[in-house]
DNA sequence: CTCCTTACGATAATGCTTATTATATCGGAT
DNA sequence: ATCCGATATAATAAGCATTATCGTAAGGAG
C-alpha cells in the first residue's frame, strides 16, 4: 500500500499546485479537481484521502463533503480561509476528520494527510488489489475497473476473486467448482465457462484476447495480471 | 458506553478546568493529570482519547506520547502554545492525531474530540449525518429526514447506524445479527429482512428504489446516499 | 402494548443447463 | 515445411430451474 491515491480539491491553481507537489514528493499519487462538479465527477474513483477547500466557485465544500460521507469513509481535510470558529467546528461536524485554516503550512498539511493515513491503515484493508487496473474490493463486493465499479453476481465475483488471489496458477474447471460451488456440486463443470464468459464480458476491453482470465486449452483457465505472458 | 474516557493532560489549572468543564458538559468523562509522571501513571487505564499539552513541568509531551504509541492507538490531541511549524510537524509526526495552538476555542476543540472518537470507535455521541437530507442522532436516539423527526425502534435504530457508519461496505444478514443481536443470537438472519423493510417503510420516499439502504443481491445490505447506476 | 420475530406467497434475479457456433490442436498429404 | 481438414475444446446465447428478496400479516416475548 505504498501508493495512496489522493484528490485534492482546490480552484486555486498557486495552492494546488503547492499541495500536489509535497504530497508527491511523499510519494502519494494525487488528481486535482479544480470544481465541485469536476470532484463529483472524480468520485467514482476511490481516493484513500481527500484534501478539500470549502469555498470553490460552483459549489460548497460541504456539499462535496457530504457527497463523499454518502458512500464512503474517506478520510477528509477540509482546507479554508474561512478562519471563524463555527466555521470550523460545523466543517468537523459534517463529517470532515481535520480542518486546516489558510495560510497554511504545506509541510504540517503533509504531516496531517500522513497521520490519517496512518489511522486508516489500522482497521482492516482487505481491499486486494491485483493488477494494475483491476482492483477486487471484498468489503464493498464490488470490482473497480480503471476505478470504474463493475457490479457482479455473487458466482461471478467469488470465481474471480479466486482465481486472482493465485496470479499465474492454473485452475481445472473441477477444481473451480470444487472452490465457488462446494464440493458436493454434482453438476456440468462447463457451467464454470458460463460464468467466465459473463465476467469477461464485464471486466475485458477486448473479448477475443482477454487480459485478466486466460483460456489453458486442455486444463482450465488463471488469472493474469500482466499483459500477455505466458 | 456513551460516556466516553478522556484524559486530560494539563498543568495550568485553569485550562484544564475549561477543557474539563467542556468536556463533561458534552458529557464525557474526564480525568486530569497536571504531571508527565501522573499521566503515565493513569495510562494503565485505557482511555478513549488523550488530551496532551506538550510543555508539562517535568517531562514532554512528546515523551508521553511515544508511551501512550507504545502500546495503543489511543487518539491523541496536542494542546500547546508552540505554533512554530516544525513543532506541529514533529508532533503529528511521532503520532499525535491532531495538534491545537494555544489560545484555541474551547468548543472547537470539543469539535475535535468529537471527530476523532467518531472515526475510533462507533460514533455512539456524536451528531453523525449521512447525506443530504438524514439526519442520525445518537444521543436523542432518532433520526430526521428533511428536518422532519422519524422515530426508529432500537434495533432499527442499531442496524441503520451500523450501516450509515461505513457507507458503501456490504454487511451481510449474518454480520449485521452479529452487530445488532449478538453473537448468541440464534435466531434467523431473515429477521434483519423485516427491520430493514420496517427502516425503509420509515426513510424512504419511494419504497420500490431506496436510495438509502441498498439490498445488495445474494450477500446483503449496503447504505448508500449514491444513485446506484450500473 | 410495543417491538421483535417468524411465516408464507408473490416477484424478481441469479445460476445452471443445453444447443449451437467459434476456435484451437494435431496429423497427414501435398 | 506448409496447408488443410478432422476432431476436440472453448465461447456464446437463450430457456428454464433455482434461489433470494419483499411485502403482508400473524404469533410471541418483554
Amino acid at each position: 500500500m505504498i501508493n495512496k491515491k489522493i484528490l485534492i480539491v482546490e480552484d486555486e491553481v498557486k495552492i494546488s499546485d503547492i499541495v500536489k507537489a509535497y504530497l508527491e514528493k511523499e510519494g502519494f499519487t494525487t488528481t486535482v479537481a479544480p470544481t465541485g462538479q469536476k470532484a463529483i465527477s472524480l468520485l467514482k474513483e476511490r481516493y484513500d484521502l481527500i484534501i478539500l477547500d470549502l469555498m470553490l466557485p460552483d459549489m460548497s465544500g460541504e456539499d462535496i463533503c457530504q457527497v463523499v460521507r454518502e458512500d464512503s469513509d474517506t478520510p477528509i481535510i477540509m482546507l479554508t480561509a474561512k478562519s471563524d470558529e463555527d466555521d470550523r467546528i460545523h466543517g468537523l461536524g459534517i463529517g470532515a476528520d481535520d480542518y486546516v485554516v489558510k495560510p497554511f503550512s504545506p509541510r504540517e498539511l503533509v504531516a496531517r494527510v500522513k497521520a490519517h493515513l496512518r489511522r486508516v491503515k489500522g482497521k482492516k484493508d482487505t481491499s486486494s488489489f491485483n493488477s494494475r487496473d483491476l482492483v477486487i474490493d471484498p468489503l464493498r463486493f464490488e470490482v473497480r475497473k480503471n476505478d470504474i465499479t463493475v457490479i457482479l453476481t455473487p458466482t461471478e465475483f467469488k470465481l474471480l476473486q479466486c482465481l486472482s488471489e493465485h496470479p499465474g496458477q492454473v485452475f481445472t474447471r473441477l477444481q473451480l467448482v470444487n472452490v465457488i460451488l462446494g464440493y458436493d456440486f454434482e453438476g456440468y463443470d462447463r457451467t464454470i465457462d458460463a460464468h467466465i464468459k459473463n465476467i469477461r464480458h464485464k471486466i475485458e476491453d477486448n473479448q477475443k484476447s482477454p487480459s485478466y482470465i486466460k483460456t489453458v486449452y486442455g486444463i482450465g483457465y488463471k488469472f493474469s495480471g500482466q499483459a500477455d505472458a505466458d
